[in-house]
DNA sequence: GTACGAGTTGAAGTTCACTTCAAGTCAAGG
DNA sequence: CCTTGACTTGAAGTGAACTTCAACTCGTAC
């Protein structure tokens, strides 16, 4: 056992991470795999490393795409060093910056609004303000932050 | 023009919610809508402020589906008071807080991780500390968060 | 009175990040 | 050799919050 590679199974043991999402993953590019005589995945252990970075890119709010993306910017052949995960660090920090801030003023907004009782679509910071999308929310992502109100109550 | 009665495109026009949205409320049952002789939505103007509630609701973070459960504890037949408002709003300053404080734990995670390239699996807070659902991403809500890395690498 | 934009319906489609299923094949212990 | 659990595939399903479509009808300005 534990010999230079994993299988699908070990490595959803390690990260913690479905084997189903594992498959995905290969499908969508963002891991690989070797195979073995019989066809299944053999992964090697820098995988483990590699979604480990997806589920936290994940956490900061990168949807598979962003996360793809960032992956193809780590050099191809080398293990990534030191360097490679600061500037990568840096980018989300800034993301998570941005996503408090909007949080804290809708926040502030929802303050200062209580006991206004408006809502009243025309004075409420509390609705116009259309910031960055949110962050937040499932579904369509062209879901709030488009299309402001331009009639008025 | 513009008598008791709204038209569903009065209603998007002034609120800038899409009519499609505006039905599909409807169905849900987060609006109410009388009809016209031929068939057509009048809603009341009662209804701008119900979807400013909504999608200010939204912001914060909530689904719809609890969104139905707090307009369901606004009165039934008197319009909202003040109190009812801040009732509401307290509500969701306390959510935002949390959402805030998970995302500021995060990024301080991020920061004492940064240049200690570990993303190890075992040692970084970053990767095993899994807060309240990351309150991010979509589908399946039973994303992240739950089955936590047993094993370990 | 007629044109045409606005409204109606139910059904199906969209996005994201997966999961579930069916119908098998592989691999390792006994 | 045989069993059993792990693995394979492609296709279809999930959930949230809508949007889009087709095939109509309404309503109002001219």
């Amino acid at each position: 056992m534990a010999s230079e590679w994993l299988s699908i199974g070990e490595v959803a043991d390690r990260t913690g991470v479905a084997t189903s999402a594992l498959r995905f993953y290969e499908r969508e590019g963002l891991v690989e795999a070797e195979r073995s005589d019989g066809g299944q995945r053999r992964f090697h252990r820098e995988v483990l490393r590699r979604v480990a970075f997806i589920r936290v890119a994940q956490r900061v709010g990168l949807t598979l795409d962003e996360i793809r993306a960032a992956l193809a910017t780590l050099p191809k052949s080398r293990t990534p060093t030191v360097a490679d995960w600061t500037r990568l660090s840096r980018a989300w920090r800034a993301r998570l910056d941005d996503q408090i801030a909007v949080l804290e003023r809708l926040r502030d907004d929802l303050t200062s609004c209580i006991g206004c009782g408006c809502l009243s679509l025309r004075a409420c910071a509390l609705y116009n303000r259309n910031d960055v999308a949110a962050s937040l929310g499932t579904g369509p992502r062209y879901l709030l932050g488009d299309r402001p109100p331009e009639g008025v109550v």
